[in-house]
DNA sequence: GGCAAAAATGGACGATTGTCCATTTTTGCC
DNA sequence: GGCAAAAATGGACAATCGTCCATTTTTGCC
């Protein structure tokens, strides 16, 4: 749903602190660029002084609207997983009925240009390494697998279900573990070798495995019509 | 290979790499504290000064040993990536003879106590997201998918000729990258949630994937003996 | 024990970090 | 147009960064 846009006086966003900066452009701003710096040069070398002149804005200009940096990167990762959950929430409205079609919808957005490319890829990844030096991050590196694991658990468990599993639940659980990984490493493949990396041979090496374990739901190509 | 004295009189001194850093002990006690500082506070926060608090030893040993941090990085980068594939060789000499048998170690090893920590899942998972701002330690950080990417390839291609598949490689191909994935995803799925993490769970996951493709060669508790 | 080389020390150094604030510029309402 | 509030500026500041070197301590051979 609707989360940070405009709601111009919006007085109870956050913690208990009294004082709203609220110009929004700029405060935007200032978060592409940060994006954009983690993506290009990393976490590490993203400075105060890198994040500003990307920008085009002034130094104080951190300090006025996320009272430091390390708020600052808050919202930049808040406003990344937003975006991703966002076009999750895109691709399952326009899936075809039935869990495989879902599971299917998912996998695919995942691995879609708009939804796996370089920029994401790396700030993904620069977050989720960063957990240790910037608690606060956690939750929403955490997120990703979080959202996703669970809209996969609930399709596996109808389909397992239907098959007529003796423990359905435990059987999802395993099936999303599994999947979760092989989507979390393909993207560690892309991270590696953006240039070699072959999306539909990637779509296609997921999809067999789904096929090699529920042949009745999945096929190489995607998912299947023919469920019972 | 172990020249580690003499040289006695390469009093050149300038800033080529004549002189050889002599004193191993202490070489190798900054390595370990630079890979425990990583692993605990992350590379962001490594610094020259927690470094040598680790080690106990003084400010001016980095630029002695290694002329600099950089190359103190880039040698525990190779030490802990060096360590890494010691253990898959080890693991993979006790190996019972065929393909399946060497695949099912190279996964058991990656799974195990030993082959999976939270030093090692930290120390590798920073390594990888530092590329982009050290480019030097990119090929430490390669090498463990490259080299177990070639183990699982040549095991699979044996595997898929034997089952007189049509294009063998190709098919050792996508189960590669697959399963490869598929222990990235584990290996960050443990990164995340190291005490919820369950080996077992990950090991029937895994081999429960490849029964459903190779069902003549894996069952749900590993590699099977009947290979025709 | 003497003594030169090696190993190790710890402070100086300039550069850069993030924070903060006194100012200036822009905005928006009368 | 005037003028107060908001937005934005850019430099000061202490703290920390990594590098480097003059010095001291330890080692090893005669």
């Amino acid at each position: 749903m609707g989360e940070l846009n405009d709601a111009k006086s919006d007085r109870t966003d956050g913690e208990g602190e009294g004082d709203l900066p609220p110009r929004q452009a700029s405060r935007q701003t200032l978060i592409d660029a940060t994006l954009d710096s983690i993506a290009e040069i990393g976490l590490i070398r993203t400075s105060v002084s890198e994040i500003i002149s990307r920008a085009g804005l002034s130094r104080g200009m951190i300090h006025l609207h996320f009272q430091g940096k390390e708020n600052l990167l808050v919202a930049a990762a808040a406003f990344s997983s937003d975006r991703y959950h966002k076009r999750l929430g895109h691709h399952l409205e326009r899936a075809k009925p039935g869990p495989q079609f879902r599971i299917e919808a998912l996998i695919l957005c995942d691995l879609s240009e708009e939804g796996l490319n370089e920029n994401i890829v790396r700030t993904t990844h620069e977050f989720q390494g960063a957990t240790r030096a910037f608690p606060m991050l956690a939750p929403y590196s955490d997120t990703r697998d979080t959202r996703l694991r669970t809209y996969f658990e609930q399709a596996f468990e109808e389909i397992f279900t239907q098959l007529g599993e003796t423990d359905p639940k435990l059987a999802a659980q395993d099936m999303t573990t599994g999947l979760v990984a092989m989507m979390e490493g393909l993207w560690v493949d892309y991270l590696l070798h953006p240039k070699d990396f072959d999306r539909a041979q990637a779509a296609r090496i997921v999809f067999r495995t789904l096929a090699g374990i529920l042949p009745r739901y999945f096929g190489l190509a995607g998912a299947l019509e023919t469920a019972s």
